[in-house]
RNA sequence: CGGGGUGUAGCGCAGUUGGUAGCGUACCUGGUUUGGGACCAGGUGGUCGCGUGUUCGAGUCACGCCACCCCGACCA
């Protein structure tokens, strides 16, 4: 965990920010709000990807690809989802550019207007139920368990790298179901999935919770959500789960025949994850020497160092460690022998600390000498030298260790900053102060939803799903309450 | 759209009362180095955001414009 949190939440962002560009990951690009993402920051998502699809597939969906353009009719036909989104959406009017007659260069040529503009996608229920109409007719139909990897556009006022840019990549599953109860379950085992994901091999813990009405997907009945704590108190989103019940279904007129012979809307959920989980691995580990990252999401699990005066040593470090190596990749790992003579030692251990990689393996003369290597690992920066026999066991059983203790780590920081209160006064204190999730009673209305967060900031992240009833007075209203919920201030 | 700030080398910045365009870092060359971001020497690199004005002379002063960043509204 990082040493100076406290000093530095101030600036945190300025941080954050930094440490996503010196690492590698990401960098700002010259569309305003949108993102390039480097290669060591794909290379992140396309392990999240992989990991994703495997457990999407395993739960029985498949993949398919929908259009990125919708048209605006579509868009407007669920009364809510239109709300939600008619302000951040990017549209196209025309479709051609010529050159003015004018000398003004290029500009857009007014008789190519469309004759409908079309949304670029901010999401797709609509463009998926205007097809799914098509596909439905009968219970035979059901369900349809789709799934699409893809990226979609939210012109959001203000953005940050991962956490919130205009066009972000993602993958939004969409299924169709004939009765109530089967979505409601569908909705929420891709919940446990996403929690999976994240708390196994993120190494993030979350809580599961329901969100509140103003707080819900645009469309949705209920929207699940995985909410995580970043280590500057602030809480992050991780992912979200919608039941949408029969709204998209009556909104594209969508209905099944059932067995018994009964027309019906069907039953609908959708669920999304996005690139912003890399901003979450990112500030649910860091720390002031850069990036950590869990051994089952490292792009590089172990990289090789070699230390050395002359060319005969380093022909006889190159022949110990791609021995090394060739070992550890029989293992499954993922390795990388460094011996660029550009740079020295010292500067790849720095560069490598800041990239994250879980283990990394030194060579010099003195290890020539007893078969040993100098073994660092990431998350504890432990430094130890062990023999060159057994290290392809060794560092297996290592990776899985670092692996939980990330995440035991994770769960302490998040334990110790979740904290109940019953007053208005120590609320604001603690929101104030030190951040963090806070349990509190609410009297479950959105005024009073409303008046905390213009007073204080803090949003109700979430119900959380494994809640125990509780009598108590809402530390706002004073009116009565059945549980607690979870406040925080949010990305 | 409101409030604040910044534009000078790839990046980070300094530039005094207006007087030859600077520093750190990165980069290139040569050498010595290599167990925690090496050192020495030499070198490349700038339309000072754009425009107009004041002046013998503008990075510096005035006016106008533009861009970006931060805080808020919006949000995965």
């Amino acid at each position: 965990m990082a040493k100076d949190l406290v000093s530095r939440q101030d600036n945190y962002s300025q941080w954050y920010n930094d440490l996503v560009i010196k690492a590698g990951l990401a960098e700002s690009s010259a569309v305003r709000g949108c993102m390039v993402i480097k290669p060591y920051g794909y290379a992140i998502w396309e392990k999240m990807h992989e990991v994703l699809d495997k457990m999407f597939k395993e739960t029985g969906h498949e993949n398919a690809y929908f259009p990125l353009f919708i048209p605006k009719s579509f868009f407007s036909r669920e009364a809510e989802h239109v709300e939600g989104f008619a302000k951040e959406c990017a549209v196209v009017t025309h479709y051609r550019l010529k050159n003015d007659e004018n000398g003004k260069g290029l500009v857009v040529d007014e008789t190519a207007k469309l004759e409908e503009e079309l949304i670029v996608r901010p999401t797709s229920e609509t463009i998926i139920w205007n097809t799914y109409k098509g596909w439905i007719q009968s219970y035979r139909d059901l369900p349809i368990l789709i799934n699409q990897w893809a990226n979609v556009v939210r012109w959001e006022m203000r953005t940050r790298l991962f956490l919130r840019t205009t066009e972000f990549l993602w993958q939004e599953g969409h299924t169709a179901h004939a009765t109530s109860e089967e979505a409601l379950e569908e909705t929420l085992r891709m919940l446990n999935v996403y929690a999976s994901f994240a708390e196994n091999y993120m190494a993030v813990p979350v809580i599961k919770g329901v969100k509140t009405e103003s707080e819900k997907f645009a469309g949705a009945v209920d929207t699940y959500t995985i909410e995580t704590l970043m280590q500057d108190g602030k809480a992050l989103q991780g992912g979200t789960s919608h039941f949408l019940g029969q709204n998209f279904a009556k909104a594209f007129d969508v209905k099944y025949l059932s067995k018994e012979q009964k027309l019906d809307y069907v039953w609908a959920t959708s669920w999304g994850v996005t690139t912003r989980l890399i901003g979450a691995l990112i500030m649910a580990h860091s720390d002031d020497n850069g990036l950590i990252l869990p051994p089952k999401l490292a792009p590089i699990h172990v990289v090789i160092i070699p230390i050395h005066k002359n060319e005969e040593e380093l022909a006889q470090i190159n022949a110990k460690a791609e021995s090394i190596k060739k070992s550890l990749i029989a293992k499954g790992l993922s390795v990388k022998y460094d011996n660029r003579d550009t740079h020295k030692p010292g500067w790849k251990f720095a560069e490598y600390e800041l990239k994250g990689i879980p283990v990394r393996l030194a060579i010099g003369p003195r290890d020539l000498l007893n078969n040993s290597v100098e073994l660092v690992r990431r998350d504890t920066l432990e430094k130890k030298i062990v023999p060159v026999d057994g290290i392809d066991t060794l560092i297996p059983d290592l990776l899985d260790e670092i692996q939980q203790n990330m995440y035991q780590k994770a769960l302490q920081f998040r334990e110790k900053n979740t904290i109940p209160v019953n007053t208005w006064e120590e609320f604001k204190e603690v929101i104030a102060s030190k951040g963090g999730f806070v349990s509190a009673h609410w009297d479950g209305t959105p005024e009073t939803e409303e008046k905390i967060k213009d007073e204080t900031k803090a949003t109700i992240r979430c119900i959380p799903l494994d809640n125990k009833p509780e009598e108590g007075k809402c530390i706002y209203s004073g009116k009565p309450s059945r549980q607690r919920v979870l406040f925080a201030i949010a990305y």
